[in-house]
This record gives C-alpha cells, structure tokens and sequence, in this order.
DNA sequence: AATGGGACCTGCGCGC
DNA sequence: TGCGCGCAGGTCCCAT
C-alpha cells in the first residue's frame, strides 16, 4: 500500500516523465474516483492544462497545473500511476500532449482524485502533521510524553506524523525494538529518539529501493518496488525474527495488522 | 482523550 | 473444481 516511500518515488518518477507536457484529455472508465468537481468540469479543467510541477505531502501526491489550480491525487491502498498505460485497465487516464497516456488504477477505487484552487485549503491538509524529515527530535519526543495511545496507532496518526501506514509502522517498531502495544508517554527518551530515527531510516532505505511492493503498489513504469525483501516483521507470521529465531505474532491494533517479535520488541 | 467499530471497495486465498 | 466467506488497509465518521 502506498506510504510515504512509495509515493515520494512516484513523484520523483513523474518529475522525469510527465513535467511541462500537457493534458490533452481524459478518459473516464469509472467516475467514482472524482470526488471534485464533477467529471464534466474535471474534464473541462484539465483540458489543454499544462502540468508544472508535482509535490507531495504525507501520502498526498500534488500536480501543480499551468492554471494555476491544483489536481490531488491520493492512492489510497490500491491506486496506481502507469506509464505509458494503455487505457484499458485504469479507471482513468490522463491523454498527455506526447501521445502517451497516464493511467491511473485502483482496484478498490478508493482513490481520490481532486482539482481545487489550494491544495492548502484542503481539509486533509490543513490537519496533516508534519513530514517525518521536517520533525525535530524534540518535537517528536514531546508529542509521545502526552500521549497515552499506543505508541504504534500513534505513529500512523496522520494528525501527528505524515506519511507512516501500517507496514513502515511495523518495520520501524522492530527495529526501534518497541512493543507496538505501549503507551506513548511509556517510551524512555532514548526510546523515543531511538524510535524517531529508526523512522526516518527505515523511510529513507524504502525510498532508496523504491518503495514495497506488497498488495497493488507498482512504479510508474510498472516495475515493483525492492524494498520487501528488506521487511523484517511486516506480514511475516509466524515465521522466525531474523534476529531470535523466535516466531514473528501477529495482533490486531487499532484495526490493523500488526506485526512484531515478542520477545526482541520490550 | 482514547478506543473500537463500520463504511467505502475489489480481489485474493482459504476452507469445505 | 467451485463457491462463499473473511480479510487486506487509508481515511473518515460515529458511538461509547
């Protein structure tokens, strides 16, 4: 699924292929992934529009247009960027002034695409917190002292820290070797600051392998992400911790998976 | 404030 | 082989 890793590699990827050409149309297979404005003026909006420059926030990929709007889109847990995709799997692409078009997939159609005037404005962003290499040790160690939630729903709270789905939770937590059921205000310092920099790493090594390609996410060429063979907890089941030998259990925490080894995670 | 659940969806893997 | 079911998770929303 799309966290940070596999969205910022996105981005960097359409930088190469998709800045200053233009959007010369676009074709709607399933309508539900517009959520604003409705199709005929999303249409309408992008026709002849040049894209500019893409940004991102959190797991939020930002096309900044040449009319000087905005087009969100959000991946969700299934969605893709293909190019150059053949139009017959999205359920929308993008015809691009070089001929080729960008597909946007989505199995699950959760997705969300949007054009808005500020991408600022948005609701979502607005109450985004803050990108993990932006955090300040401080900061971060500060925001678990009053927290009594359980430090891994913490981490994926978009509110507190952008960017962090369940699966880098997972990995961050072993690594960091904190059991995902304490509460936050429970971490030592050093824990905490242990915790924060195993984040960052374990982020920048995804990123550096081009995300995880678990579940739908592919690069926008369509090749997978590297960085699963490099999971250490993450879907693993009870097959042995590479560092005990132990059996890798499986929880369920705020809803989500959860995976972790007992006895390295204290 | 924290927690747990459901909703949105589809495709996969499982058990029978 | 085939059917039905549970589950996966990002985000929002509601109830307790």
């Amino acid at each position: 699924m799309p966290e940070l890793p596999e969205v910022e590699t996105i981005k960097r990827e359409l930088e190469k292929i998709i800045v200053n050409k233009k959007i010369i149309g676009v074709i709607i297979n399933n309508a539900k992934v517009i959520r604003e404005p409705k199709k005929e003026k999303f249409v309408a909006d992008l026709k002849n529009v040049a894209i500019k420059e893409i940004i991102r926030r959190g797991k939020l990929l930002i096309f900044a247009l040449s009319s000087g709007r905005f087009m969100t889109i959000h991946l969700k847990m299934t969605g893709q960027l293909i190019y150059p995709g053949n139009g017959k799997t999205s359920r929308l692409s993008f015809k691009l002034s070089d001929g080729k078009l960008l597909d946007f997939n989505d199995s699950r159609i959760f997705g969300e695409l949007r054009i808005v005037d500020n991408w600022q404005d948005l609701k979502f962003i607005k109450e985004l917190g803050p990108e993990p290499f932006e955090l300040t040790e401080e900061k971060f160690t500060e925001i678990l002292k009053n927290k009594k939630t359980k430090i891994k729903v913490l981490i994926m709270d978009q509110k507190i820290i952008s960017g962090i789905g369940n699966l880098y939770a997972n990995e961050a937590l072993f690594r960091a070797k904190i059991d995902p059921r304490r509460c936050a205000n429970s971490l030592s310092q050093k824990e905490a600051k242990n915790l924060f920099e195993e984040i960052k790493k374990v982020l920048s090594e995804a990123i550096h392998y081009k995300g995880s390609s678990v579940d739908q996410y592919v690069q926008v060429s369509g090749e997978p992400g590297e960085y699963v063979k490099y999971h250490r907890v993450y879907d693993r089941e009870n097959e042995p911790c590479y560092k005990c030998k132990g059996k890798v259990k499986r929880i369920s925490l705020g809803g989500r998976g959860t995976y972790f080894c007992p006895n390295c995670q204290k």
